[in-house]
DNA sequence: ATGGTCGTCTTACGA
């Protein structure tokens, strides 16, 4: 089976990549983050005319995730446990979550706050948000050691220097902060572990490249797209890729497609 | 060719 996860930038803007980069890879599962739209506006005949079932989040223009499958999608669930943070004025449950079993994996799609600035409210967030699905992931492992669970998706954080393609230029920004890459460590940690990284070593691979100057082609990118495994699943895992390839072109999202084989 | 931001509710803001 194979599970995927990519941050579009914009379903809307992305979904004839989305169908041709679908049927050229033989995906089973994809996780989508950054869909950009509301319900009414998810392209959905798209993907059920190639055979697939999915489920949307979304509120508005921000945020948004998805889950795209045609190996079933059951039990879906828009937020990682009860008092996952909210944010805004007023404060409220953003599109950030969405979680269903898939072929017998739950897989959850995750658009993790990217916090703007070490200063900003929005960065308090970020680290709520990590530390409550710290403390959620870890209860679902204690519930069953055995759980096949994959948690994917934009983490908004490079968990070494190796995942940034320079770190001068990042000194006092947000994804490469201590506490932020903690938060990320202590996941890991509870028994969550990165199953693309043993597939894909560094240094200089990366899933995000920034739009503006020329990053892509001068190598200038961030690794912060993620699929993360619980011990059972790690175990399957058979191999792994970043698709850069989806990346070039005309019209590519800013992220770019990580893929896991599980057997 | 991969080539000097992009996407949205677009002249502002988030990423």
């Amino acid at each position: 089976m194979r599970i995927a996860t990519w941050n579009v930038n914009s379903i809307r803007s992305r979904i004839d990549r989305v169908v041709a980069w679908l049927e050229a890879n033989d995906v089973d599962v994809l996780a989508i983050q950054e869909t950009k739209c509301r319900e009414d506006q998810f392209p959905g005949l798209e993907l059920s005319a190639l055979g697939y079932e999915y489920v949307h989040f979304g509120l508005n223009q921000w945020n948004g995730v998805a889950l795209i499958s045609r190996v079933g999608l059951e039990d879906v669930a828009m937020s990682y446990a009860d008092d996952q943070p909210h944010f805004g004025d007023p404060a409220h449950l953003e599109a950030r979550s969405i979680g269903a079993t898939c072929g017998g994996v739950r897989v959850w799609s995750f658009y993790v706050p990217n916090g703007r600035t070490l200063d900003d409210p929005h960065y308090t967030y970020k680290l709520a948000w990590l530390e409550r699905l710290h403390a959620a992931s870890s209860q679902w492992l204690a519930d069953d050691p055995q759980a096949q669970i994959a948690m994917v998706g934009d983490w908004n954080v490079a968990p070494t220097d190796e995942d940034v393609w320079d770190m001068s230029v990042f000194e006092g920004h947000t994804h490469v902060s201590v506490p932020e890459r903690e938060a990320f460590q202590a996941i890991v940690d509870a028994g969550y572990a990165d199953v693309v990284r043993p597939h894909t070593p560094g240094p200089g691979v990366y899933t995000y490249w920034d739009y503006q100057q020329l990053a892509f082609p001068k190598k200038r990118g961030l690794r912060i797209d993620f699929i993360l495994a619980s011990p059972a699943l790690a175990a399957r895992v058979d191999s792994a890729f970043i698709d850069r390839e989806e990346r070039k072109g005309k019209g590519p999202s800013d992220h770019a497609p990580v893929v896991i084989d599980i057997s």
